[in-house]
DNA sequence: TCTCATCAGTATACTAGTAAACTTAAATTC
DNA sequence: GAATTTAAGTTTACTAGTATACTGATGAGA
């Protein structure tokens, strides 16, 4: 692999990143296929969880929690509805969001499975190692929430 | 929020992924963010280096440097060469990819700028402290493509 | 040499998200 | 209290990927 555009000093910095999109993309591909037994997606998992820990939650508030927009929560929402694991209510002005019976019993089963399994991806480090490697990531996630804020030109 | 099903054992692991997670997705709106000044996504830039690294280079090899299936190369450069970035010319049974005069001038002006940036989100860690943290992905990514090819029942 | 398996790439139908226009209800303001 | 603004959610058109069936060419075995 040639010298094509990069400088020495980014290099480390540039395999960390590609590790880490592997890092990110594998493992979500091992929970999507382990949660295919219990038929459900890694995001339409998340948007339970958000649901059970917050229940009931307007849909504006579960897209936050998520972070996607409104419109991607309306048709998640919609797919969820139509397999009887969520209800909506209309409040006011507000539909709010709980977990049927069944949604419930659903992800109170698949959540301690799912846990352990996102957890056990760090098994290969020490306590010791996990502490210093999320102070390094809170570190790396504030710094890129500044750049978020800041204008980015061609400089 | 209350402990729903998460042991205590896993929280830090869990919490790890959830910053993991956001960096992630932080990172990559930046990056499309950025790169749309040069009409641009974040996938057709990763696809154009890979050609650029690689070219001439059949569309399978492309598929396997992105992690991505033939499908989705195919429609990706589909894409590019409307745009009249890149060139399939067919040699026997395998069409081989290469940047066009268009698409070389732009990736070689692009690359280092989005290398800068994308090595720029870890300033806010020493050298030492990379080096560690790479050699901790490193385990980690390792031990996730283990478990890949293990079968994973419940539990 | 004919047939059959293989393999690169394409086409199609599907999934899951975004952006933006739209609907409807509530809140504000005159 | 009528008109306007605001906010929640829906809808539609679009983007980008997957899975799978298909196409067409190569190469191997009888």
């Amino acid at each position: 692999m040639r010298n094509n555009g990069f400088t020495e000093e980014n290099q480390l910095s540039l395999l960390i990143w590609l590790r880490l999109v592997r890092v990110y993309e594998n493992s979500n591909d091992l929970s999507n296929e382990f949660l295919k037994q219990f038929d459900l997606s890694v995001n339409q998992f998340d948007t339970l969880v958000q649901i059970l820990i917050h229940q009931p939650v307007s849909q504006m508030e579960i897209a936050e929690h998520l972070t996607i927009t409104k419109g991607g929560v309306s048709h998640m929402l919609g797919r969820l509805e139509k397999e009887e694991l969520i209800e909506r209510k209309q409040d006011w002005k507000v539909k709010y969001i709980t977990l049927t019976e069944k949604g419930q019993t659903l992800i109170e089963k698949v959540l301690p499975l799912q846990s352990d399994f996102q957890a056990s991806l760090f098994d290969p480090l020490t306590d010791e190692e996990k502490k210093v490697f999320y102070n390094m990531l809170k570190k790396i996630h504030r710094h890129s929430q500044d750049v978020n804020r800041l204008p980015r030109g061609v400089q």
